[in-house]
DNA sequence: TAGCTTTCTTACCATAGGGTAAATTTTACT
DNA sequence: AGTAAAATTTACCCTATGGTAAGAAAGCTA
């Protein structure tokens, strides 16, 4: 919890009642590699807050294709901002990839603390502005670059998630299958 | 400008003071079709609320292909804010599809109504989150879709947009050629 | 309305990446 | 260590989409 308390601290002023709302709103937990923490179909009432391992989100297409949308690591939030935003059920499961531990919030009670305390809504804010910078980045990666160029950046903006994943999540975020990957990794180490 | 006041309003309470400020940080411009805001490579200082018309945000890759980003229409805000965000040039540029009216701000002047008013923050944060959820779900459709079903997906999503828009840049949107999204419009023509 | 420019369509072949399935390697379990 | 399970690689052929180029259509301008 500490983790939080000072990475929100870096981004604004912190009142004691603040902090301890925090506190009494969230709960840390560990969790074995597998554990499935959001289940698409199901209603979503928590988000996390990773401070240790890793942990990504996906969708199952009408396939039963896997596609990832975002992998986790210490200092990320995960949950279904989908569902928790449009009050539907969830579009995604959310796993742990790795033994992990999570600050678990109630969505709703989280965002009462906006109410209580304004001077969060700044931390959100910055948060989300970040978010949204990256999720554009990644749009646009996604149109213009090749699999292998996708691949690469892949692993230069994640270098320490590759260690904790399957080749077959890496692939369902970039959006090829499992046996493109493998040739495209064929292909790398060639050179 | 009154357009924006009353979303505003719609999200939180605006004082008085706020929409002076608001106003006095703003300018309404009419922009005739082609006209270009924010060029490739240039500092990144407005952004812009749209209030009639259609613009989009692309960018150009080393081939010299463009690939969309975003269009909005009423309503929608605009700019590069990879650049306003990072600091860099920009990476997008921004132009007018049609005749446009749009509400012009400086980005670091209108970030500044945060320190003067902060319930101002709530309209952001609101803003951002709806704009994560639609990242999101483009992310998603972008992984899980064939280019015909993405086609469609655009036309419910936009039906107005279409009017505006040439087929290139709809393509450079869902992330396939001209030639292809020809290809798709026929193949539907048929049924 | 004629002529120019831009956009869209069509046709051809090329290629990146997909689907299936089998072979191999790695990992986990007892 | 030995076995089973899971993950990865490889091979084969297939399909969707791309690239180039030419032609048709639509939109502007004089």
């Amino acid at each position: 919890m500490d983790e939080l308390i000072n990475k929100i601290k870096n981004s604004i002023h912190l009142r004691p009642e603040a902090e301890e709302f925090l506190y009494s709103i969230s709960k840390e937990i560990t969790l074995p590699q597998g554990e499935v923490l959001i289940r698409q179909g199901q209603v979503v009432k928590r988000t996390f807050f990773v401070t240790e391992g890793c942990l990504r989100s996906y969708c199952i297409d009408k396939n039963g294709k896997e596609h990832t949308l975002l992998f986790a690591i210490k200092d990320w939030w995960i949950s279904d901002y989908i569902a928790i935003h449009t009050d539907e059920l969830a579009t995604l499961t959310v796993e742990c990839l790795t033994k992990s531990k999570v600050i678990e919030f109630n969505a709703k009670e989280l965002d009462g603390i906006h109410i209580h305390f304004p001077e969060f809504e700044s931390y959100q804010r910055h948060n989300l502005e970040r978010h949204v910078v990256s999720l554009h980045k990644r749009i646009l990666n996604q149109l213009q670059l090749s699999a292998p160029e996708r691949y690469d950046l892949f692993l230069k903006q994640y270098p320490k998630i590759e260690q904790h994943t399957r080749n077959y999540h890496i692939a369902s975020y970039l959006g090829i299958t499992q046996q493109s990957l493998s040739r495209i990794r064929v292909e790398k180490a060639k050179k």
